[in-house]
DNA sequence: ATAGGTGCAAAGTCTTTGCGCTTAA
DNA sequence: TTAAGCGCAAAGACTTTGCACCTAT
């Protein structure tokens, strides 16, 4: 992986924002002082460093792929009102592979959880008004 | 919800076929014997009766969704290799939203899980082969 | 020199939607 | 008769890709 400006700005824009935005969020914010730049080298980019472990890719069904900075094994909560996307620490949940290959014979790989709720600020905002 | 022949038969399609069939899987089960069906019903179909709790949707980051007619809680694994979607019990993990929840602050409302490895048959066939 | 990157625009995949016609209740 | 459904084709959202040019090594 030889080196490119381009690549350096996007993984630097996905660690100081840890907002885990998506491929478009980080053409949005590096467009203005950076008017050359192509989202499809965002979406290259953005690819290539989580292949390379650089990032973490969190793919959210029916929406836009999110990268993720933090490295450390965690999962996350998509807000359903605002749409941010929180940081849920990894041990509040076992290693399932093991268990559910031991019981159905597939040999399992890994997995994905996607929690779905309201981050802290909505759910206190709901609680409010009501 | 009026009743209609496509519904009827776009659900008999799920129940029918154990595969965890695609829209597009389910509409070219059909088309053959009914040449007027249109894509666009069975997607309108099979989100309604995925509303309507007669079926589950079964969304998976990067493809299609898939659509399955056990409705009794359990998870899926999709196959790497043939691409097959393979039913995981639920029994093997608990209820993570009241703990997560306690843990962060957030409101969590559920939470989604997709394995990925490889069912029997592929395993077994990677074990022979090697 | 040359493999790897880039920008641009086109294409691809999956899904939804607008519209005029049809049908169940 | 009228709200719900249908088929069709167009559009939408997100992402990848082909190509000609550029750049780090």
């Amino acid at each position: 992986m030889i080196y490119s400006k381009q690549r350096e700005l996007i993984l630097k824009t996905v660690l100081e924002n840890r907002v885990h935005p998506t491929a478009d969020a980080v053409f949005s914010l590096l467009k203005p002082d950076h008017p050359g730049l192509s989202l499809a080298t965002v979406y290259r980019n953005l690819n290539q460093l989580a292949e390379n472990g650089l990032l973490m890719k969190i793919p959210v069904p029916g929406g836009a792929d999110h990268f993720d900075g933090t490295l450390e094994p965690h999962y996350h909560m998509v807000c359903e009102k605002c749409g941010a996307m929180v940081d849920i620490p990894r041990e509040y949940v076992p290693a399932f592979d093991r268990e559910v290959g031991e019981k159905t014979g597939c040999q399992i790989s890994g997995y994905a959880i996607l929690f779905y709720g309201l981050c802290k600020n909505c759910a206190s905002s709901a609680t409010a008004s009501s």
